[in-house]
DNA sequence: TTGTTCGTACGAAATATTTCCTACCTTTAG
DNA sequence: CTAAAGGTAGGAAATATTTCGTACGAACAA
């Protein structure tokens, strides 16, 4: 049987960090905060406690051999993704994925280029 | 020139309310809290509340010609969603929609029903 | 008329989230 | 050794959001 936990949700602050980790792996309160910082302004101590609620809540994990902790996302981005993305999907287009996709190809956001590449994905998906 | 307005974000509760009068079209309060009591325990004075600010907010109009205030959505629910649609793709993806329709169809509960939509709608867009 | 029901308004409590101050320890440059 | 720089921990302030109590007026049934 599949682990399944409660599926906490990342608050907008936590998504953000989720975010650095994601691109950056595991790492340091500092080299987040240091991504972090170019995005907003934010204070280091801020950073730090963030990223300490979040171990809290079990969003991240963190090796503390050293003194500079290393942060790590808990559950792999792909999975988060699914999970947030499945959690949009259901609250507001009543979990129809193709009604998000007519959405998306009506925005003028989305490029033809991005449309072309999405019919590639669904020829891939014939074979 | 359009319309360029801040482009209010709703809360999570805002969404709830802006859900139901998306589905009821202009109603009173009565009507929108009873819609919000069949998905979870809510007080009516939470309700009027919520609708109130959202009023303030720029969120909903209201008619008080009546003492039984209608409320109406303000944006209507297309642009609101694309939106919405847009702000997700843009922090989740970086704005690349098809990494988003990636996602989707390698999310287990989006069905081979709903790819097989997905296909019709480009179809449609080829002519 | 009178009291019960249903409506709005408003303030404030409760909760959730974000932010930062302060304390104190370790490392490092001089 | 000592001071400065850089770490973590924790509490509490600041904000944002959600919730509800209370007041009071209008409608309506008896």
């Amino acid at each position: 049987m599949k682990n399944n936990k409660p599926a906490i949700e990342p608050t907008k602050s936590e998504l953000e960090i989720l975010q650095v980790l994601w691109q950056l792996g595991p790492a340091t309160v500092r080299e987040v905060h240091t991504e972090l910082e170019k995005l907003r302004e934010i204070n280091y101590t801020t950073t730090l406690k963030l990223m300490q609620i979040m171990t809290d809540k079990g969003l991240l994990k963190r090796d503390e051999s050293q003194m500079k902790h290393i942060y790590a996302v808990v559950e792999e981005e792909h999975k988060t993704k699914a999970h947030l993305l499945q959690k949009f999907v259901d609250s507001m287009y009543k979990g129809s994925a193709s009604q998000l996709v007519m959405q998306l190809l009506g925005n003028k956001k989305t490029s033809s280029q991005e449309i072309q590449e999405i019919r590639e994905l669904l020829k891939k998906l014939d074979k």
